[in-house]
DNA sequence: CATGTAGGCTATTATATATAGCCTTTTAGG
DNA sequence: CCTAAAAGGCTATATATAATAGCCTACATG
């Protein structure tokens, strides 16, 4: 019987499109066997659990996330940077609502891999918002109210939860310029 | 053999709060019936099947969401009725975080109750909006912005997203008080 | 070329939702 | 009242899921 080439990495990666298509809590290992051309049991020679793939595809997720806010937002600075980086935000998570919903898991206490992954999305945003110089708590809070209100749209645009027939684009590039007339006028201290 | 005396309701019910005890994905009809002092299959009696006793949660979250949102804005306008109505959005979502994440399904096409409940959630924050006169697409955005960021918030919140250990009531009132500055200047047209 | 290990497989277990069919309590009508 | 129908329990069972045990063979390494 010949074998059927598989690695952990293909495995996490077919589970990431799964996740993609039909749902992260959706998709099945017996459907991701069949993708893969093997039977579900097999799939444990490269993984430990279901539960131990969702951490997989959710520390990729996150890195992946990262790495596509980092990119948008280099070479720019202040509200450029933040319309940079909110648009690459909503676009990969839309394009990509299973990992989306996977990085928003948040780590197990000691799981130092998933903890510095989700830290460093955390650390993009915080550095894109350097530039208007707060400090200290004023930051923190800063950081929370963007990423509170890029996750709250995406999440509710990608379930369905905008219903009427308005331009969802122009909502969110309001969103976007609410939160850098929010930053402009920020309380300090 | 004695009987339970379940009603649909009382099932329902049960099933609600251990929805928020142990969340809307996690809880099981053996966990459910055990809790009634029934067998499993005795629950069919009542409902239909899991999928339909998760929209009865969720049909039930939303209107009473909407309850407390329009309790919280009653005697209430402008800055003052989204401050108050924001609060009680955030404390209703934090004390129930199964019945809030099941308020948060899309209802199915053509389930005329669970769109009329979902709507009236919408409809709370749009009346809430009004005394800021926006008309067409620009209230629109706005109830939208309103939405997602109050949404963003409880959701990063509720699944310990916010790992700093800094004010949390702090930042929940800077993003209510940003959203305010950012409908002060809201674009119109 | 021999051998140990890695990567497939079948068979099986435990737990989910869900259905079938029985039996008894409760309710409604004469 | 008494009886018949309906409602509300039950056991047994089917199907789908994650997961484990144990076998067998391809294949890499000495």
């Amino acid at each position: 019987m010949p074998r059927a080439g598989l690695t952990q990495d293909r495995v996490v990666h077919e589970a990431e499109q799964m996740a993609d298509e039909v749902g992260l809590r959706e998709f099945t290992l017996a459907a991701l066997a069949e993708r893969l051309g093997v039977r579900q049991p097999s799939l444990y020679k490269h993984i430990d659990s279901m539960a131990s793939l969702q951490r997989s595809i959710s520390v990729r997720a996150k890195v992946e996330l990262g790495d596509v806010l980092a990119r948008a937002a280099v070479g720019r600075s202040g509200n450029d940077a933040i319309i940079a980086m909110s648009h690459a935000y909503r676009q990969w998570a839309l394009r990509h609502p299973g990992r989306y919903v996977s990085a928003q898991v948040a780590p197990s206490p000691g799981d130092s891999d998933d903890e510095a992954a989700s830290l460093a999305v955390v650390q993009i945003i915080a550095d894109v918002l350097g530039a208007y110089k707060l400090e200290g708590d004023d930051a923190i809070d800063a950081i929370r109210v963007l990423r509170s209100s890029l996750h709250g749209f995406v999440t509710l645009e990608s379930s369905g939860g905008f219903q009427l027939n308005v331009d969802v684009n122009r909502s969110y590039d309001r969103l976007i310029r609410g939160v850098i007339v929010a930053l402009e006028s920020w309380p300090r201290q």
